[in-house]
DNA sequence: GAAACTTCCCTTTTT
DNA sequence: GGGAAGTTTC
């Protein structure tokens, strides 16, 4: 335990450490240590003698989640550390509803639909309705169904609303309560939930099960939320039901940083929470200890044209720092030219690494240029979110089949893999199928493995009966083998036998050799997973475990194991983030603020938090760009100034290029400024060599596949902290293992990247262990 | 039933 | 400019 911890705090960070007992509230502005709070706060109270058993941490992402655990592993020790309940709200309560969700009649091992999984669904119906997808597009009715469920609207509820269905009417969708009922008793009988049904059926559990309530109660009596502006109404109620008997609640949030509305986020939950909670105690924190004077204080005029906000005073004593530099692209191109030339630099003028510099957009589509662009000055880049590794079509074919195995009703993974890779059982034959079992109300992979007995009375020939019989079974002879084997050793059979990988083999075109890397990155991730959670305490190496990982993971929780790299994200993903230098790109009307955000002022007020956040991501130096053109549709349109640019006031900005004066409309002088700082071959290598030695460490790595941002997942607590070290063990070395305890190396296996050791442990026996993963201490 | 070809959306942000 | 869905052809 770390001494004297409650030192390195100021005196409001440490009155809210203190505070453990009651309903407490931190408004921390931007840089002022709200994770320090939280990390001290759980450590104080391990320290006081509550057990980790009885605290739950609810994060916004499982990024923040696992660098919380470290650090309060740091504070406290790892094995204290180990039993706390840390995580999102969505992957906390798929953990709960593993347990709980029978009760509702849901199997334990339900499918989490995705994104894609719900619009595929929604689609289906929207067509079997025969209603017309141009009025009811699937992915608005699935956000208005998303209104729904996150504010406890359930079909029964939305059916005795008047006022819910005129509007319905109102807006040309009066079959929208129809769709909203099939929607949901599919995803039942596919034993799927969404991600809003994983809050919804929890609340729908702690509302009608009050044994149920009572157990995670008494379990969580200390409760802490992140973010708190970011929850909606269903993650509220959730929060506050299991609250209610100890309010040992303490939320951290920032009114300024609410970015989340659009998918249901209420500021008003934390406005709010002193009516909640009459005894609550408020402890603001504004001091930033992050951004310079100007970066503080430009960000402060800039949310002060919102009206809707919490009084707050951030400041800093931090230097002055230079006044934020404005330029203006004529294109795209022009833009992220700039910026790598900025990057570039920096690099040497400053004493930066690539990992110092983030630079981020409104849109994803934004990193293209930017990429191009880096690529070109040999500036190596890592790009977040966009198209994750597990939305690949190879991807989710492979999971198509895993989930197939654990929950063989699930529709959406059966009409993935049913004719993939072809096994002459086309649409045809899936549109009798799904009409049978409609008919018989029973589910297609039942129906599929009965075929023989239905073929008959739903016109399927024998020649198509036989193929959909040896489909099923070969689902339930992998079924039996999950039961001896471990998950890697049947994906890797199911893999061969499908002849998914020969498959995938056969294309010799560079997309397929991506394809199939990315399978094999795949069955390197199960592995790992596998060899991961045998040695934790808790572990759960079950398939159920991996896809439940795989389905709540997102881009932003992968890490490269060479992370120093440019950082190229939207800004809602730099939440919580700091970099010593920020480019803010896309300062444009119709892009930032989005076109679809200019027309309530609430909308706006959103766009102008979002402004707010990515601005003071920036620790030293800032830059805002924009351009007067943009590739965009595949066209390239005319773009004016963003409105937030001008509300900045000019004592905080520095303006490049304000002397090239060319109108948007206007494109005389154009290829001057284009290509005009472009440095002359003989100025590129000098700085390359200059960087070269300021940094011989770091080779220039161009980076564009973005199978590169893709980890093996749950990669907790790795090798990373330093005390396990794969390099340097040898065959005959005493170790000691976390869990295992004392044992001798006996034999080393594998590329250095990626080895393994057979341990012989005085207590537990022989072990082969991934270097990778375990954490070993060399003893002698 | 499957491959080749064409058309149509798309871009706001994410668990 | 790109990927998915729909259409045509074998």
């Amino acid at each position: 335990m770390e001494e004297n911890y409650l030192e390195k705090l100021n005196e409001p960070q440490r009155l809210a450490v203190e505070a453990t007992e009651g309903p407490v509230m931190v408004i921390a502005g931007a840089g002022s240590g709200k994770t320090r709070v939280l990390t001290y706060r759980i450590a104080h109270l391990l320290h006081k003698g509550v057990d980790a058993f009885n605290i739950l941490s609810l994060t916004f992402t499982n990024k923040a989640a696992r660098e919380m655990k470290e650090r309060i592993g740091n504070v406290v020790g790892d094995a204290n550390a180990k039993s706390l309940w840390m995580g999102t709200f969505h992957s906390v309560f798929a953990r709960i509803l593993r347990v709980e969700a029978p009760l509702l009649g849901y199997p334990s091992d339900f499918t989490i639909y995705d994104q894609q999984d719900a619009v595929s669904v929604m689609t289906k119906i929207i067509n079997e309705m025969h209603l017309d997808k141009d009025i009811y597009k699937p992915k608005q009715v699935l956000g208005r169904i998303s209104q729904f469920k996150n504010n406890l609207i359930t079909v029964r509820a939305y059916h005795n609303n008047q006022a819910l269905i005129e509007a319905d009417n109102e807006a040309m969708k009066p079959r929208m309560g129809d769709i909203y009922r099939a929607y949901v008793d599919r995803c039942f009988k596919s034993g799927a939930m969404d991600f809003d049904d994983l809050l919804l059926r929890t609340n729908e559990i702690l509302t009608r099960f009050p044994e149920v309530l009572a157990k995670y109660q008494e379990r969580f009596k200390y409760i802490m939320v992140d973010e708190y502006q970011d929850t909606n109404h269903s993650q509220y109620l959730i929060v506050k039901a299991l609250a209610s008997r100890y309010e040992n609640l303490c939320v951290v949030g920032d009114d300024a940083q609410s970015i989340y509305a659009f998918r249901g986020a209420n500021i008003r939950n934390i406005l709010s929470f002193k009516q909640d909670y009459p005894d609550a105690k408020l402890y603001p924190l504004e001091q930033n200890y992050r951004s310079t004077q100007m970066i503080v204080e430009a960000a402060n005029h800039i949310i002060k044209h919102n009206q809707d906000q919490l009084e707050k005073n951030v400041w800093t004593a931090n230097e002055d720092g230079e006044k934020i530099a404005v330029y203006r692209g004529l294109s795209d191109a022009d833009e992220a030219r700039y910026i790598a030339t900025q990057i570039w630099e920096r690099q040497i003028s400053e004493h930066l690494q690539p990992k110092d510099f983030a630079i981020l957009y409104r849109t994803n589509a934004q990193s293209r240029a930017l990429e191009e662009a880096l690529r070109k000055r040999g500036i190596s880049y890592r790009v977040f979110g966009g198209t994750s590794f597990y939305q690949r079509k190879e991807i989710k074919d492979m999971v198509g089949y895993m989930r197939l195995l654990i929950n063989q009703n699930d529709e959406e993974a059966l009409l993935r893999t049913v004719n993939y890779p072809a096994r002459g059982i086309g649409q045809t034959t899936i549109t009798k199928l799904l009409v049978a079992a409609d008919q018989y109300n029973i589910s297609l992979f039942n129906l599929i493995e009965n075929i023989a007995m239905y073929a008959p009375n739903i016109g399927i020939n024998a020649g198509t009966s036989n193929k959909l019989n040896d489909f099923a079974l070969m689902i339930k002879r992998f079924q039996v083998m999950l039961k001896t084997h471990n998950v890697y050793e049947v994906t890797m059979e199911m893999a061969k036998t499908t002849q998914l990988l020969n498959a995938l083999k056969e294309d010799s075109t560079p997309e397929g050799v991506s394809r199939l890397e990315n399978v094999q990155e795949l069955l390197n991730s199960i592995q790992g997973y596998v060899e991961e959670q045998q040695q934790l305490d808790e572990g759960d190496s079950s398939l159920g475990g991996f896809l439940e990982n795989i389905a709540l993971a997102t881009d932003a929780d992968n890490e490269d194991e060479d992370d120093n790299k440019v950082n190229l994200m939207t800004v809602h993903l730099a939440k919580g983030l700091e970099f010593p230098v920020v480019f803010i790109a896309g300062l444009e009307e119709n892009l930032f603020p989005s076109m679809m955000s200019v027309n309530t002022r609430a909308e706006l007020e959103e766009e102008r938090r979002l402004f707010y956040v990515a601005l003071t991501r920036a620790e030293k130096v800032a830059y805002f760009t924009y351009s007067v053109s943009r590739f965009r549709w595949g066209k390239i349109i005319d773009c004016e100034p963003s409105r937030f640019l001008e509300e900045v006031d000019d004592r905080f900005l520095d303006w490049k290029n304000l002397n090239i004066n060319v109108r948007a409309s206007n494109n005389s002088g154009l290829s001057a400024d284009l290509f005009g700082d472009e440095p002359s071959p003989q100025q590129y290598q000098q700085r390359e060599k200059a960087v070269a030695r300021q940094n011989p460490n770091q080779r220039k790595v161009i980076e564009s596949q973005p199978k590169a941002n893709f980890k093996p997942v749950n990669k907790t607590s790795a090798s990373a902290n330093g005390n396990s070290n794969a390099q340097g063990l040898q065959v005959g070395q005493v170790v000691v293992h976390d869990r295992f305890g004392r044992g001798v190396v006996k034999d080393l296996q594998g590329e250095p990247s990626d080895m393994k050791a057979i341990i012989y442990f005085d207590n537990a026996g022989e072990k082969k262990l991934l270097l990778n993963f375990a954490k070993l201490k060399i003893v002698q």
